[in-house]
DNA sequence: AGCACGCCGACT
DNA sequence: GTCGGCGTGCTC
C-alpha cells in the first residue's frame, strides 16, 4: 500500500510514502491531511492524501512512513482534488502548493478541524416571497432554474438598474428548495457588504463570507461551515472558489468581467474560468454576471458555448446616464478642468446636486521637472519618475514606495525653478476647493483613505449629502451608488487609448460604462462627460453612440483580424533579477528548452523588456507564447515548465508563468 | 521554498 | 585550530 501525497513544496511531483504502523488504513480517506517526515533531520510536514496505489516509481527502501493521520473524515472531495489537479496542470503551478492553498492557514498547518461550540446552525428556513419580476428578469430565471441539476454557462447581461440581483436572489432560493448550496463569488470586499446586507434580509439562513480582509479565524469557520453544509451560502472573493461544499448546486460569478478574479501571482488563475471547470465537474450551472461583459465571454456567447440573458434596462427604473465627449482640443484649461466644464459643474452644484470626478493618479503631480536645466525626479530603483505628494510635501515612488523630501531648488543646477508637471487627484483638489469655495470638495484615493473604515465613514458623507464635489481614482468606479450624483466627468479619458496591451481598450470601455452606472436615479438622471483631445477616437464614438455591445463587437472584430485572444492563445513568462544579464540569460535557456521541444505551432515572442523594465532594483524581461490551439500551447508547457523550474539558473532570478494573462505588465 | 552539507576567509 | 560566509543539491 502507498500513498501519494501533495506536499506545500515548489516541485512539480506528488511524494509517495508507506502507510503508517499500527493504524488501521482501510478507511482512510484521500483528501484527509496527515503528518509525514520529510526532508533530512526529523522535520515534518503536513500533507494531503490524494491517492492509494500499490506501486511506486520511488525505490522502495528509500520511502518514509507516514507519521499519522489527522483526519478521519476527508476535507476535500474526489472532485475538489480534481479541481485542483486540473488548476496545477493548467496553470502549471506545483501540486502541492495548488492543493495547500485550498486550506485555511490553520489547517495548512495541521491544526483539527472542528468549530468552536457556539456554533448553533440557523434554521435552513427560506423567508420572503418573491417580489415581483418583470418578463426578462423571468426569462432569465426560469431558464438557470430548468438547468439545475446539469452543467451550463449563462451569461447575464444586464445594466445598473436592471435588476440582475434579484435575478440572483430568486434563482439561490429555488437552490435552496432543493436543499443544495450555493457559492457566490464577487470581485472586491468593498462590495460584499451591501450584498451581504441583501442576502441576510433576504434569506433567513446561515451565509458564510469570506475574503481577505477577515481574520484567519473567521476565514476557518465560514470554510468549515460551508464544508459541513451548516451554510447553504458561501459569498466570497476569488480565494473562496476552493472551498470544499457539501452540496453544491449553482455557483453565480458576479462583474464576470473584473479583473481582480485573476490572481496576479502564486498560482495565476482565473477564477471565472476555473469555476466553470468547477461546475462541468459537479453537473451544474453556473451563472456569470456583468453589465460589461468580458471580450472571452461574449466570443464564448457567439459560439454557443456559454447561453445568453439579457435584461433591458427597466421602464421607469432607468438610470442611464447620457455620455458626452467634451473636446478640449485648443480649450482654455485650469489644473486640468475645462472652462466648459467648471460652468456644467456649477450649474449642478446649483441645484443642490452631486458632482463626481474622476482622475486615475493620485499625488499633486506625475512629475516634477526643474525650468532650469530640464533635470527630472527619477526613481533610483524604478524606471519611472517620482510622484509629487504636496500634502506630505514629499517625492514618493508610486511602485517601490522609495520616498525623498520635497526640494525647493534643483539639485542638479542649484539655480532653476522646480516646476510640477502633470495632474494628480491633489492638485485638482485645491482648484476645485479655490474656485468653488463655498462647496465641499472631497478627494478619494488611497492616500486619503489609508486608515481602516475611512472610506466607509466618506461613502457615508456623501449618502447624507454632507459632500457637494467627489473627486477619485477609479476606486470609486466600483460598487458604490451615488443616487444624488448627476454630473460625472472623467477628466483625462485618453490616457487610455494609447496603450501597447491590446486589453486596455476592452477595459477602458468598461471603466466608463461602469462609471457611468455610478450616478443618478429615475427622476433624476445622471451625464457623463469625458474630457478628450480625442473626440473622433473610434472607440469613444462607438461606445457613445451605439453602447457596449457594438465597441465589444468591433473590438473583437478587431483581435480577429490580428489573431489576437480569443482567437488565440497566451501565457506569458515572466522574469525579473538584479542583474539584468542573469534575466536575459535564463529566458534564452528557456527558449533553447522550448526549440528541443519542436511545435511549430506555438511562437515565442521576446525576449523583450517588461512594460517597466526596471522596477524595485530589478530588471524585468518577458517572453510570450502564442498559438492558435489552446492544446499546442498547453502540451508544450507541460513539457517545459518542469524543466525550467529544474535550471540551476531559475534558482537565482524570480520568474513566473501566467496562462491567459489579463496584463501583459 | 527550506535546509543541510561543504569548502574557503578572519578570529579566540 | 574553529566560526561562519553563502554556493549547491535534495526533498518520497
Amino acid at each position: 500500500m502507498i500513498f501519494k501525497v501533495a506536499i506545500a513544496s515548489p516541485l512539480y511531483q506528488l511524494f509517495d510514502y508507506l502507510p503508517p504502523l499500527d493504524v488501521e488504513c482501510d478507511n482512510v480517506q484521500l483528501g484527509a491531511r496527515l503528518v509525514v517526515p520529510f526532508g533530512r533531520g526529523d522535520h515534518k510536514k503536513i500533507a494531503v492524501l490524494v491517492e492509494i496505489t500499490d506501486h511506486s516509481d520511488f525505490a522502495l527502501h528509500k520511502l518514509k512512513r507516514v507519521e499519522r493521520i489527522i483526519d478521519q473524515h476527508s476535507l476535500l472531495s474526489a472532485h475538489d482534488l480534481t479541481l485542483l489537479h486540473w488548476v496545477s496542470r493548467y496553470y502549471h503551478y506545483p501540486i502541492g502548493e495548488v492543493i495547500s492553498m485550498a486550506f485555511p492557514a490553520a489547517l495548512r498547518q495541521g491544526k483539527a478541524a472542528t468549530l468552536t461550540a457556539e456554533t448553533s446552525p440557523h434554521p435552513t428556513e427560506l423567508s420572503n416571497a418573491a417580489l415581483l419580476s418583470n418578463p426578462a428578469q423571468q426569462t432569465a430565471i426560469d431558464a438557470v432554474c430548468a438547468s439545475l441539476g446539469q452543467f451550463a454557462v449563462f451569461l447575464l447581461e444586464g445594466v445598473t438598474g436592471s435588476g440582475k440581483t434579484e435575478v440572483y436572489l430568486q434563482i439561490i432560493h429555488e437552490v435552496l428548495k432543493r436543499g443544495q448550496q450555493v457559492l457566490v463569488l464577487v470581485p472586491e470586499i468593498s462590495l460584499t457588504p451591501q450584498l451581504e446586507a441583501r442576502f441576510k434580509h433576504r434569506f433567513a439562513v446561515n451565509i458564510a463570507v469570506s475574503h481577505s480582509k477577515l481574520t484567519d479565524n473567521q476565514r476557518q469557520k465560514a470554510w468549515l461551515h460551508t464544508q459541513q453544509g451548516i451554510s447553504p451560502i458561501l459569498l466570497g472573493t476569488r480565494s473562496a472558489l476552493f472551498t470544499p461544499f457539501n452540496n453544491l448546486g449553482l455557483i453565480i460569478l458576479d462583474e464576470e468581467h473584473d479583473a481582480s478574479f485573476k490572481q496576479q501571482e502564486g498560482v495565476r488563475f482565473s477564477a471565472r474560468d476555473t469555476a466553470i471547470v468547477r461546475s462541468k465537474l459537479l453537473n451544474i450551472p453556473i451563472l456569470l454576471g456583468s453589465a460589461t461583459p468580458s471580450l472571452e465571454s461574449l466570443h464564448n456567447v457567439d459560439k454557443k458555448r456559454y447561453q445568453w440573458l439579457h435584461l433591458p434596462e427597466r421602464a421607469g427604473y432607468s438610470i442611464k446616464p447620457v455620455l458626452q465627449l467634451l473636446d478640449i482640443r485648443n480649450k482654455k484649461m485650469r489644473e486640468g478642468l475645462s472652462e466648459i466644464l467648471l460652468v456644467e459643474i456649477r450649474k449642478t452644484l446649483e441645484k443642490n446636486e452631486q458632482v463626481l470626478l474622476f482622475l486615475n493618479r493620485r499625488g499633486f503631480a506625475p512629475t516634477l521637472i526643474c525650468h532650469g536645466c530640464g533635470w527630472v525626479a527619477r526613481c533610483q530603483h524604478c524606471e519611472a519618475n517620482l510622484v509629487i505628494h504636496a500634502d506630505e510635501a514629499l517625492l514618493r515612488c508610486h511602485h517601490c514606495g522609495t520616498e525623498h523630501r520635497l526640494m525647493n531648488t534643483c539639485p542638479a543646477c542649484k539655480t532653476g525653478e522646480l516646476t510640477p508637471l502633470g495632474l494628480g487627484t491633489e492638485r485638482v483638489e485645491k482648484v476645485l476647493t479655490k474656485v468653488f469655495a463655498n462647496k465641499i470638495t472631497l478627494r478619494l484615493d488611497r492616500d486619503s483613505t489609508k486608515r481602516k473604515g475611512s472610506l466607509e465613514d466618506y461613502l457615508e458623507q456623501i449618502n447624507q449629502g454632507e459632500v457637494d464635489i467627489i473627486l477619485g481614482t477609479q476606486m470609486l468606479a466600483k460598487g458604490h451608488h451615488f443616487p444624488n450624483v448627476t454630473l460625472v466627468a472623467i477628466l483625462d479619458v485618453d490616457s487610455g487609448l494609447f496603450s501597447i496591451d491590446f486589453h486596455t481598450a476592452e477595459k477602458l470601455a468598461q471603466l466608463i460604462i461602469q462609471v457611468s452606472g455610478r450616478a443618478g436615479r429615475a427622476e433624476k438622471p445622471g451625464r457623463v462627460i469625458m474630457q478628450t483631445r480625442q473626440p473622433d477616437h473610434p472607440l469613444l464614438t462607438t461606445l457613445i453612440e451605439h453602447g457596449y455591445q457594438r465597441f465589444a463587437q468591433s473590438a473583437l472584430a478587431e483581435r480577429k483580424a490580428a489573431q489576437l485572444p480569443p482567437f488565440s492563445y497566451h501565457a506569458l513568462l515572466s522574469v525579473q533579477a538584479r542583474d539584468m544579464e542573469l534575466a536575459l540569460v535564463f529566458l534564452q535557456a528557456v527558449i533553447d528548452l522550448a526549440q528541443q521541444t519542436p511545435n511549430s505551432a506555438v511562437q515565442l515572442l521576446g525576449p523583450v523588456p517588461a512594460p517597466m523594465a526596471k522596477r524595485a532594483g530589478f530588471y524585468r524581461y518577458q517572453l510570450l507564447f502564442q498559438s492558435g490551439q489552446r492544446r499546442d500551447l498547453q502540451s508544450l508547457l507541460t513539457t517545459i515548465i518542469p524543466n525550467v523550474a529544474k535550471l540551476k539558473i531559475a534558482a537565482k532570478v524570480r520568474w513566473s508563468l501566467d496562462v491567459d494573462p489579463v496584463d501583459l505588465y
